[in-house]
DNA sequence: CAAATGACGGGGT
DNA sequence: AACCCCGCCATTT
């Protein structure tokens, strides 16, 4: 399994400053489709001054998935605060600052590829 | 070895 | 919207 957190890490790497992903959307990207649960394992074993931007992932809907009362829970929301992405009730608003990968998104591409006709 | 446990997700009530 | 339930699966009890 160590490839695949290594390939998930890699993902949340990219997630811009003032964006956020989901869960599922890393795996999926990471090339773990439905796999949401290890990016999550993966995330919570992280050293404690890591430099990725693991704030930046937040659960489906935009629910901030870190449990109430936890420390790591008000780190992820002050930071996001400090980006620019408020989350109201613990949640943000994923229409708004939810992660579009630049001109790559999935669907375009499978799309675009079967069009040789 | 069986059962519980999550930084999850989606569908049903 | 708030829950509940079930599928998911590596880890921990």
């Amino acid at each position: 399994m160590k490839d695949a957190a290594e390939a998930i890490l890699a993902v949340v790497a990219q997630v811009p400053r003032g964006k956020v992903t989901t869960y599922g959307a890393v795996a999926e990207r990471a090339g773990w489709p439905r796999r949401a649960r290890l990016v999550g394992r993966v995330l919570a074993a992280l050293p404690a001054g890591s430099k990725l931007p693991w704030h930046r992932v937040v659960a489906a809907g935009g629910r901030i998935a870190l449990p109430a009362g936890a420390p790591a829970r008000d780190l992820q929301v002050r930071r996001l605060r400090r980006e620019g992405v408020a989350a109201p009730n613990g949640r943000v608003d994923l229409h708004r600052h939810g992660w579009r990968s630049p001109a790559g998104d999935l669907d375009r591409w499978l799309w675009s590829v079967g069009d040789e006709n």
